[in-house]
DNA sequence: CGTTTTTGACCAGCGC
DNA sequence: GCGCTGGTCAAAAACG
């Protein structure tokens, strides 16, 4: 697995191992030559061993963050992992529609690559796309599917995605004795997502969200929460949702985030991409980080540090 | 009072 | 054409 490979080209998340830290400003000058450095005025002597003892002082920050990101994807790794084998040993049993209408068949059968998702249509579709004239339903909906442990308490058909949706309908369907509910994105029509949740067949505690398009929005829990959802249980909620980390499978441009990528390994992962999984990757990483009091500590340093800086200019 | 949820009706695709 | 099924509509109810 290559998982820095995802961390430090797809998310962007690690700056430092492209630009390391760097000092972006340098020290004012004096007109007379001297060199002002944390309010000091230091001669031209004293220049070069402040500037060595800065870069060394960054370097030394510069070189500790990078060993505890490295590490973190490290503790991902094992982490996604143990997830791979839980789900590998417990595989939920693939639906198997004994009569799928249209479209479906063709998205999710047709790329059923990867065990319990459903990326794009485009994904890996060869096939049948190939055999068969393109169907335009392929081209313009962007079908993934997540899987997500609910709570055993929690009877609702709630996903939490961070977005807000508006539910429209429900239906019991012939293969899974549990109702199916049908959310549109609460932009709608601006936003032409929908989703539908069911609950495994299998597993009552599994939700099964399938989704369909793409949010050309931010989630509801990045917005500012101007006009107050009053109802808001899938929003601005601390926790987030129990979205299978790191098992999603989507294009690049995809639609949102899928679960359960069990099978394969993520280096031909291009989910790894999606803004969804961006999105929820950026804050699980911005969590991890936050929480690490080594990790504030270097920053508050840094920050201290630009400080003193700016305001000795 | 505006928004969301509920739920029965309706519509369209598919197989026979 | 008919029946079955999944998906959507829309009026009423519920909610904050």
């Amino acid at each position: 697995m290559d998982t820095s490979s995802w961390v430090d080209t797809s998310l962007d998340l690690n700056p430092f191992s492209a630009t390391p830290l760097r000092l972006e400003e340098t020290p004012k000058k004096e007109p007379n030559g001297n060199l002002i450095v944390f309010g000091k005025e230091l001669s031209v002597k004293e220049e070069t061993g402040a500037l060595v003892e800065e870069l060394n002082r960054v370097n030394e920050e510069n070189k500790k963050l990078t060993e505890k990101l490295t590490a973190m994807c490290e503790n991902y790794n094992a982490l996604r992992s143990q997830v791979m084998d839980l789900m590998s040993k417990s595989p939920e049993k693939e639906i198997i529609p004994s009569k799928k209408r249209k479209s479906e068949i063709s998205d999710n059968n047709g790329n059923n690559c990867n065990f319990g998702v459903v990326g794009n249509s485009e994904s890996c579709s060869t096939d049948e796309d190939s055999s068969k004239k393109p169907r335009q339903e392929i081209i313009k909906a962007k079908v993934s599917r997540v899987y997500v442990r609910t709570e055993a308490s929690e009877a609702g058909l709630v996903v939490k995605d961070g977005y807000q949706w508006r539910k429209y309908g429900q239906k019991v369907t012939r293969d899974n004795p549990s109702p199916r509910a049908y959310f549109r994105c609460s932009f709608a029509p601006i936003c032409p997502v929908k989703k539908k949740v069911q609950r495994s067949a299998d597993d009552q505690s599994v939700m099964v969200a399938t989704y369909e398009g793409e949010h050309n929005h931010l989630p509801h829990s990045q917005m500012e929460p101007t006009s107050g959802p009053s109802h808001g249980s899938s929003s601005l909620n601390p926790s987030r949702p129990t979205m299978s980390l790191g098992l999603t499978k989507s294009k690049p441009s995809g639609a949102g985030a899928g679960a359960g990528e069990a099978r394969n390994s993520s280096s031909n992962n291009p989910e790894m991409d999606s803004p969804q999984v961006r999105q929820y990757l950026v804050e699980q990483m911005a969590t991890s980080l936050t929480k690490d009091p080594n990790f504030t500590e270097a920053l508050a340093a840094a920050i201290s540090g630009r400080m003193f800086s700016a305001r000795s200019n």
